[in-house]
DNA sequence: ATGATCCATGAGAGCCGCTCATGGTCTCGG
DNA sequence: CCGAGACCATGAGCGGCTCTCATGGATCAT
């Protein structure tokens, strides 16, 4: 009842939830499923709770055993993070490995400069990238599920605040119309809409205005969007840093009233105090 | 290098912290000053850090031994949280405690019904309520030192956001103007204002009307102001519920432009998601 | 010097978590 | 209906980890 969890035991926990039964853990963790079958019990009189349901089809979480795989999870996170850090802080050399979860324009446009300065300043930093299209849960699902350490967002983002989740915002810019250059009336042109676009802040933006685009085209990828413009088939309103480089569109600045997007950061609280958690984040926002 | 850290090596770095030294912490835990001084040799190993410098006057933590000592706090605080949910979620009373930081006002007006139907719905909890004067680093100050699981602050507050603790909205309420029954002039009275008001909001009010208090007293509590605007000593600009219930004195609602103070909540990531303080939240949420 | 603080270290006792071996229970397929 | 093959449970025993009990060494006061 007064005795502590063991870092090996909340492995266990989390393992037997991930594959499904005693034995399945055990084999993955390396260890026999007798041990497994003694580490559970002992944790469940600890913890003065049944945490599975024992079947033929392996075990289930009962409903205190979500609780404490959950809470365990983030244990062992945190645990980790300690290590890591600790080890950082005495003059060691960062060598963990980050997860950055992003839509595909965060990581094209903002991640390659903060990456080389964090590799500079972090050689021993391993980063992974996973690119998730920002619809439905979005980046921030990938923290939530474990699989990422920090995920790259549109703000405001929306998603249920009882995940626990941290997070901050990184930039913010205002959106600008491009054109084709030269066309005589680009308003006249059909509007290029992006799928992954932030619409809601345009689409308000759009309603504001005296003047209606002719119709719609919606493209999967902001390259071949703006590659459309480029060509003369229509004109978009996109993120400024969007357009950014690209000599062969016209950029026209919608003034004062212009929609304007924010990107923020979300991680697992374990993992936002983390070195490298940080330090990216430090990077991403010195950028603007 | 790939060990786990145990829960009690954690334990054993806090109090080394907060005892100031080796023989100290051992006295405290219960334990020979050998065992700390192994386990802090143990610890250091896993790690790979020197995590204390050792003197005469004691043990003082390295940068890495900071961090170390940081995280560990967290460590513990989940594990504590993951043992008490999973048993509260097996259908087990929450036998937990619960230790929150308030400022006198909110503590004498918010906190009582909240903890009345609290204590209805979870017999078992234990509860401190500690009251902070809400200057300086405030209540939030009392979780960041892990004094306090929750804190209850006025908002906008002001700390910085790398100490990485969650919060949210509990209420948003108007200031009124509240001054004594019968005066035939009272805005002609001196002002009585009350330290621990969250004055920006109320001086900004202030600067904007056409007329200008005569003088101002300060008072060190709430209960003391009602009493002297009853007396007809003055008349005050107060939180809408500081005044309620008080049939000695009359409120004066101050319209659209009035002063509004928002109260919110701060907690550690571990503890925010704990059922204890989730239960807090939403009884105080449910009072308004 | 002597004592009073610290922390370090070596040797042993006890506990805890592992493996090994075995047994129980349920669900299949012949 | 009876093995075979999934599961998980349990008892015995071994090894390692973490305690205590001794010391010992360093530094600072008187």
């Amino acid at each position: 009842m007064l005795d502590d969890l063991t870092a090996a035991e909340l492995r266990i926990l989390a393992t037997i939830d991930s594959e499904g039964s005693f034995s399945a853990a055990a084999a993955k963790l390396g260890l026999t499923q007798s041990a497994v079958s003694h580490s559970v019990r002992g944790t469940e009189r600890k913890v003065g709770a049944v945490l599975f349901e024992r079947g033929r089809q392996g075990a289930r979480p009962t409903a205190a055993g979500e609780r404490a795989i959950k809470h365990g999870r983030g244990v062992l996170r945190l645990m980790a993070v300690l290590q890591e850090d600790t080890r950082a802080a005495s003059g060691a050399e960062l060598a963990a490995r980050l997860r950055i979860a992003a839509f595909r324009s965060a990581a094209a446009q903002l991640l390659p400069p903060a990456l080389t300065r964090l590799r500079a300043r972090y050689p021993q930093l391993a980063v992974d990238v996973s690119i998730v299209r920002d619809v439905g849960g979005g980046t921030a699902q990938e923290v939530v599920a474990g699989r990422a350490d920090i995920a790259i967002v549109n703000l405001p983002h929306r998603l249920p605040a009882s995940t626990g989740l941290v997070g901050g915002t990184l930039l913010e810019e205002p959106y600008v119309l491009i054109h084709p250059p030269g066309h005589p009336d680009p308003r006249s042109l059909p509007v290029i809409d992006w799928t992954e676009n932030c619409s809601a802040s345009t689409k308000e933006w759009f309603a504001a205005q005296d003047w209606l685009p002719s119709a719609t085209i919606n493209v999967a990828d902001d390259t071949v969007l703006l590659s459309m413009v480029a060509h003369g088939l229509g004109m978009a309103v996109v993120p400024r840093s969007t357009a950014a480089d690209r000599a062969d569109v016209v950029r026209e600045d919608l003034g004062a009233g212009a929609p304007r997007r924010t990107v923020g950061y979300v991680a697992a609280p374990e993992l936002a105090r983390s070195t490298a958690v940080r330090a990216l984040v430090r990077e991403l926002r010195s950028l603007s």
